[in-house]
DNA sequence: ATGGCTAAGGCACTTAGA
């Protein structure tokens, strides 16, 4: 079964190249973040005809995090744990329970942090401790489980076309590289380079400057397995061609193949 | 990337993104 990530940067702006691509790829749970919209403005009409369940967590004009499932979830909670009076939409979470086994995918929209300096970064720092701890929780439950989004973090200088340009970066700071690996060393496994040590394989280009047609790009969209997700993991893959149709977002999807 | 583009809110321009 595929799960799949995408920032799709604008769901209403893109309805038409979320469906297509959702036709192509026909993926069994599809987490998606920057939705930038309330619930109710979500096109969730056109995903159901396609047989998708929608779950949704949204947020006028910005953030916003979704779940697109072939079967029903069995619960889905809103929100990370850990944020009192935190009002931004960035997490949702569901159970599945596929041939008897649970398996448990979040969608995340991992704050940006920039520009550094400004309240913006402790608050990137903030919650990515509270997905560490929201993190060490679910794996004690022993499950299959998928955190999967926009992670806002480069993890490795292999990860970025120029890695020097990005070292003040929020998103590639040594406290954000810190944070990132503190939750991955909690024995989560990073589905594609499990699968490849290629350079060049990204999954965000910036709509400006021509990063799209010079390969300027950086890896931030992440799937992290639990041992047990893992263990089934049968090929990872990142859908590039996505990133050179009529009005793209500037993030293309991440996606891995797991077995029965 | 010290920002060249894009989406959304709401109707001229600002905010936010990475």
């Amino acid at each position: 079964m595929i799960v799949a990530t995408w920032n799709v940067n604008g769901v209403r702006a893109r309805t038409d190249a979320v469906i297509a691509w959702f036709t192509e790829r026909r993926p069994d749970i599809a987490c998606l973040q920057e939705i930038k919209t309330q619930d109710e403005g979500f096109p969730r009409e056109a995903f159901e005809a396609l047989g998708y369940h929608v779950e949704t967590h949204g947020q006028k004009g910005f953030n916003g995090v979704a779940l697109l499932s072939k079967e029903k979830p069995e619960a889905v909670t809103r929100g990370l744990p850990g944020g009192e009076g935190d009002e931004q939409s960035r997490y949702i979470e569901g159970l599945w329970r596929i041939n008897g086994k649970p398996l448990r995918v979040a969608s995340i929209y991992l704050p940006n942090g920039n520009p550094v300096g400004t309240e913006k970064y402790p608050y990137k720092l903030d919650w990515m401790a509270r997905l560490e701890r929201h993190a060490s929780d679910l794996l004690e439950r022993y499950e299959a489980l998928v955190l999967a989004g926009d992670y806002n973090v480069i993890p490795e200088p292999i990860d970025a076309k120029h890695p020097q340009a990005w070292v003040e970066d929020a998103l590639f700071r040594p406290e954000t590289r810190r944070a990132y690996r503190r939750l991955v060393n909690l024995g989560l496994t990073d589905a594609l380079r499990a699968t490849t040590d290629a350079d060049g394989t990204y999954s965000f280009w910036d709509y400006q400057a021509g990063a799209w047609q010079k390969n300027n790009g950086i890896r931030i969209d992440h799937l992290l397995l639990s041992p047990e997700a893992a263990s089934r993991l049968s090929g990872a893959g990142i859908d590039k061609h996505v990133r050179a149709w009529e009005k793209p977002s500037d993030h293309v999807p991440v996606l891995i193949d797991l077995t029965a």
